[in-house]
DNA sequence: TCTTTATGGTGAG
DNA sequence: TCACCCTAAAGAT
């Protein structure tokens, strides 16, 4: 569960299980974490919430537990003590009385106090979730228009957590191509027109990857190709992925490249480069 | 059964 | 920019 949209669908499903209750045992796969076990059983769970792609629960004696999935992560919420169905190595366990969140397959998990949190090297770096209610479009947009951001390609910027938390590698291209922009475009190319669609587009396709549990193409096109018969994986995107095949806007091939070290996709027609 | 790829991120150079 | 880490699933053989 890869990006903003599938961590905070994962912290809200957390949440609704464990928050507000107490925690009646606490498993940690790695070693070094084996003490906190006693530390955090018997408190209670304040908070389940994402920081980007990025999850933070909190505890009522102040100390949290990080973690971030990476790409293999996922979290399970399961009642009476039952495990799921899976061979995945279980990472994380938090037990309440009724149900239990299991966080399988992460590496990336820590239990931090209050003052190593504000300290963290990769949660004090990060830019504003996209995904929370007060980053509206134009919030992203005069962050668009920052001196700190105006000269970045659009390709790199889109990935860089620093600009907003929890894009990622398939929405940068799903937002490219909704606000029908080039990724080798910078901030500073575009007029003010542009500038504000691209922040629109940003906040949008993030926002609908969030409330579809991460289906980004345009719904009527979904709704039609659902009823046809269409597999999730087939009608899921506008471009990403889905290189050689026709751009369903205007028939062009849909081209992959490299830019910023991921595979872009984009079509050549609706984002054209500018001279 | 092997190889490749992946929606992420770090650190070295 | 590159090598590398983490793990799972898809694709190739």
């Amino acid at each position: 569960m890869p990006e903003g949209p599938e961590i905070r669908l994962a912290a809200d499903q957390v949440a609704n299980a464990i928050a507000g209750e107490v925690a009646s045992s606490v498993f940690f796969h790695h070693e070094h974490l084996k003490h906190f076990e006693s530390l955090l059983t018997g408190e209670r769970v304040l908070s389940v919430a994402p920081r980007g792609k990025a999850l933070l629960t909190r505890f009522a004696n102040g100390l949290a537990i990080y973690s971030h999935n990476q790409l293999y992560g996922r979290w399970y919420v399961r009642s009476g003590g039952r495990l799921p169905p899976t061979r995945r190595q279980l990472r994380l366990a938090i037990h309440t009385p009724r149900r239990s969140a299991l966080l399988y397959s992460a590496s990336e998990i820590d239990v931090l106090d209050e003052v190593e949190l504000d300290a963290h090297p990769f949660l004090s770096r990060l830019g504003p979730d996209v995904l929370d209610p007060d980053t509206a479009p134009r919030v992203i947009d005069a962050r668009l228009a920052d001196p700190r951001f105006r000269r970045r390609q659009l390709a790199a910027l889109l990935l860089d957590q620093g600009f907003l938390a929890g894009l990622g590698n398939y929405l940068r291209s799903e937002i490219l191509f909704v606000a029908a922009l080039h990724p080798s475009l910078r901030p500073q190319d575009l007029s003010d027109a542009e500038r504000k669609r691209l922040a629109r587009a940003i906040r949008s396709v993030a926002r609908r990857a969030y409330r579809t549990r991460g289906i980004t193409n345009d719904p009527e096109r979904v709704r039609r190709l659902k009823a046809g018969g269409v597999p999730r994986r087939e009608h899921r995107f506008h471009v990403f992925a889905r290189h050689g095949r026709p751009c369903q806007t205007c028939g062009a091939r849909v081209r992959k490249l490299e830019l910023a070290g991921r595979r872009l996709y984009l079509c050549p027609r609706c984002q054209p480069a500018r001279s």
